[in-house]
Parts: C-alpha cells; structure tokens; sequence
DNA sequence: ACCAACCATAGATTTTATCTATAACCAAAC
DNA sequence: GTTTGGTTATAGATAAAATCTATGGTTGGT
C-alpha cells in the first residue's frame, strides 16, 4: 500500500471511472488500472466493480475507501503544514470553548505575528471536539474547563490520547439576567434565589453555556423552562420575563449589550479554565506566544 | 512523502543511529539516508541532526515525528484489517459503555463465528472514547446512550464525525441496595426517599456508573457521600450501611451476587441505548451479525 | 453488425529505490 | 598527533517500480 494508491482510488471512486480519473491525476489510464489493480491483490480485495459504463465501488470497496480517506486527511495535516513553506504562509490552529479571551488571545496572536500571508483557524467548539482536534493534531492547542464532575472523565480522556492540561485560572459560575430584574440588587445569588424565575437556554448544543449548564446544573429542579435558537432572542426573554441564564463568568460579557449584567452564583463548584497540548509534539513557536498571550489576560 | 518514508523516520528515531535502523529495515544505510535526505528536502525541514555518534531529533523534527505517527497510526488499522486475509483470522472491534447486553452479544458473535483464529476486541470504554473509536475506525460499532441532558451534544458530536446513532430501547435508571436495606420493601424509589442513606459511587472515571451519575444525578444535593475505588468494597457498604449507587438497569445483576438487588428509581430523565456507526463505510457482515444479536438481547 | 466508450494487457521506457564500495567525518584511545 | 572504530555521506551500478504508448477485449446502444 502506498499512499498513491490511496489517492488513485479515492480520486477514481469520485469520478466513477478510471478514464477520466487518470487525465485527472496527469497519468495514462492503464497505469492507473495497474495501480488499481495492485492494491486489491495486496488485500485480496475487489474495491470497485468494472463494466463497459465506467466503475462503481463494490461494499468492500466503500469500506475500503472509508480508511483510505482517514489516512489522506492524516497526511492532508503534514501537507499543510510543511509543503509550500518558502511562501511563507503563517499557518495556527486553536481549539477553544467559547471564551472571549481566547478570541482576544487569537487576534492578539495575529496582530503580534505582522504576517501578510497566513491562515489562522479558531475552531469554537465542544469539549470532545477540542480534545478531538488536539489529540489528531488538528490544531495545536486546545481550551477547556474542568470542574468536580468532568475532571475525572477528562483527565483519563486526555491521558488515553497522550494530552497534558495546564490550568490557566479558576473561574466561577455567573447569572446573566436583565438590568431590571429583581435579582438585579443582590451581590451575587443562590440557586434558591432563581427558583422563581424562568430559565433560558440554548437549544443548540454548540453553545457553550448550554454545555456548562449541561454538565452542571441543568439536573436542578426547575419549573420555567425556556428554551431558544437565537442568542438575540435570549437576551429578550432575559430582559422581557426577567428571566436567567447560567454561564461562565468569562464570557464576554461586552457582547451583552448594556441591558445585561452578569451576576456571581453561589453555588459548591468551580471552573479550572486551562489549555490542553499534544505530548507527542513540541508546541510550536506560535503555540508558546499564544500561551503566553493567554497568561496575560487571564492573570 | 511516502509511506515508507514515514516508517523509517520512525524507526530512525527509535533506533537513534541509521546504521540500525537500515539492519532493522532490512535495507542497505545508504538507501535509509537518501530517504530521510529526500523527505527532509521535499519540505525543507531538518528532522534529525547527524553526527558521528548517530542521530539525534531536532525540535522540528520531533513534531515531525508526532505527524508521521498518526498518519501510521491509521495505516495500521488498514494493514490490520486486510492484510494477512487469506490467514482467515476474523476481526471485530467494539467501543461500548459497560453493558451487560454488549458483552452477552459479543461473545454470542464469537461463539457463532464457529472461528478458530480470530481477534476480537471489546472496548469497555467512555463516550468520548467511543465515539472516537468509531470515528476514526478503530471499532466498527459503538454501543452509547442519549438522556435529555446529552442528548443535543452528543448528537451534534456524531454528526460532526459522520456517525449514525441507532436506537435499540430505552432504560430506566436504577438504585442498587443492599436485600435488607428498609428501601428493600419499596416497589420504586424517588430520590426523596434515598436522601437520609448514603450515597456510593465509583472514585474512578472508568467505571459507567460514575459517568452515569455524573452526567444525570451527581449535582442532586446528597449529605452522605462515599467514594470507593473497588467494586467490591463498594458491594460491602450497600450492605453494611444502607447504602445506594445509582446506575442504568441494564448492568449486569449477575455480577453482583443475591445480597444486591435493583430498584427502579423514580426520576424524570430516561437513557436511550443504541449503536452508532461510521456512515462513511457500510457495515461488515460482522457488525451486521452484532446488531442482530444485540436487538435480540434487548428487546 | 457496427460503433463508441470503457477497461485490460503487452512490451518498451523512464524513473525511483536500493545495492556495493568507499569517502569523509569526528571523538576517544593510545 | 596519529590511529582506530563507529558513524553518516557520496558515487556509480543495478534492480525494481511506475508509467508510457499501442492495442486488444468487452458490452450496451444504435
């Protein structure tokens, strides 16, 4: 198996025939058969099914081409990163929950680098995502908390896909309510205190305020439920129904709009808000000024 | 890049020195250098500094080496698969919670496979791990439930890796007590009734209990906690103390000998077990065999 | 029956990988 | 300071492979 082989028939299987898959590929159809050929003998397996009309992919062939393709998108990562490196092209990857000073952190990080080619990517995401991407180098670096209830689950995931934590800072869970919401007076507030009001949520899971109410306090009792698509629309039923929503103390709250404020929730627990890295490799220059850029807006 | 080439650079990193590598790879030191040459030009990088007391990883190198890994790492699970077919070795692979259900349906596939050389693999695992597994191919099917709390995050996590969830049935949670614990006389429990007793859980993240509490139960308020790290121990305290330990129904009663016995536990929330696949691959007749024998077993 | 659109095969050619032999290097021992 | 032993690098020959051109074979449509 070579990684040509892979390529030929990933590229043969998109076009349904080996003719026009070979002008694609800048070689001469038989060739390209032989290839073909060499690979389902080395297997011992039939990947596509010949005819006069062209090739189809047979059930093993599709199974087949399901590994072929993971190892492409392997060796699509060291492509991007390594080929074309006399252009220049400043390439960085995050992984991050949605924080705000990871996005701060980001943009520093751009700014700092004064590169006119580049290609930054801020994946904000899902913990399993993130330690997804981390672990298959993907990005080179990834944001995410841990509290009481995951950090066990956590710690066990990251040390079975060769990942190190370093907590960053401790942030505390916030209520975002209305300006005008009676529990607006109050210092900081209890579960107790909320029972009355209605409590918002995202529908979609990619936020991260559903994932943290999720994983922490969604279990609580709770008789006013409501549950929205639109963050805009939240933020009406904040202020319209004096309504609640928990989240982190770290997001940005600037984007709230001055009809928001965010208050402090007692309640027994915490957010270890750290970065996680690869162990396999060293963190690249970018990923060290990134770390340090972190620090900086986290202390 | 080839194949090869990712394959000697390992093995020259393993080895530290050329020379041994080239007698571990079976071919002459200076193919083994105009291949690393070659690589290291290609991408204009430098992956090994020489000298005369052999090689050494350069920083650039050494991430280097965490790419060529993964990209092995996937090659691996091909040549795993097909290679060495005509051997007639049968292969499955699955990622599950701990159910007693997957394992009875597993060795059930075993039984009727009538093989006689084979390797399967049954990987007790987390959610994380799974997903991951059937993502990435390393198991063909993963076993995992949705409740209302994880269900929109797990779902988005299966679409963003292309994994179909299947449902199989749906179970209820449960309370493990000791035979003559006073809850013992009750048909059902609420969690009213469980407050004045103790509560047991597993210190390790491993166990699917643990995740199970974590994810549904854990943040319901609860003044006598006990964490043991030993199933068995954790038998003992049912027992002697009164004690509980919420679970899913479908663990395995079993195991857990005449002293214990389950209860269902009156909460709202419900756990859908089902089977998620890569959607990229069609099943093997293996898999297919699973499913049937697991749809047997549950309903 | 013939054409058109495929894939398969044969044999030549080019390219790549590998081999043997040997040079160059460098540190440690003498 | 020179020899020695272990190392990587280079040169040129050789073997293996990938690819090419030309052509044959199959099959559905006309």
């Amino acid at each position: 198996m070579t990684l040509k082989q892979l390529q030929y028939i990933v590229t043969v299987a998109e076009e349904g025939n080996i003719t026009n898959a070979a002008k694609k590929l800048f070689i001469a159809q038989p060739s390209l058969t032989a290839a073909i050929r060499e690979l389902e003998n080395e297997y011992n397996i039939t990947i596509f099914s010949r005819s006069n009309k062209g090739i189809k992919l047979t059930p093993e062939g599709e199974e087949f081409l399901g590994y072929a393709r993971q190892v492409l998108d392997q060796t699509e990562l060291i492509e991007e990163r390594y080929a074309g490196k006399e252009s220049g092209k400043l390439k960085f990857f995050v992984s991050s929950q949605h924080y705000s000073f990871a996005v701060e952190a980001f943009v520093e990080l751009l700014k700092r680098s004064g590169a006119d080619k580049y290609e930054f990517h801020m994946r904000e995401t899902q913990t399993f995502n993130i330690i997804d991407d981390v672990a298959h180098l993907r990005s080179e670096i990834g944001i995410l908390y841990l509290n009481k209830f995951n950090e066990e689950v956590i710690r066990k995931t990251l040390k079975d896909n060769n990942l190190s934590f370093t907590p960053l800072f401790k942030a505390e869970p916030h209520v975002f309510i209305g300006k005008n919401s009676p529990l607006a007076k109050k210092k900081s507030l209890t579960l107790e205190d909320l029972k009355p009001y209605p409590r918002l949520s995202y529908e979609q899971g990619s936020h991260n305020s559903f994932y943290f109410s999720e994983e922490i306090l969604s279990t609580v009792d709770c008789d006013k439920e409501l549950v929205v698509l639109d963050r805009a629309t939240l933020f009406n039923m904040l202020i319209g129904l004096n309504g609640y929503t928990i989240c982190s103390g770290v997001i940005n709250e600037e984007l709230n709009g001055p009809n928001i404020i965010a208050k402090k929730l007692k309640v027994d627990d915490y957010m270890e808000i750290g970065y996680i890295l690869p162990m396999s490799i060293r963190p690249s220059h970018m990923t060290l000024e990134y770390i340090d850029i972190l620090k900086s807006l986290t202390k």
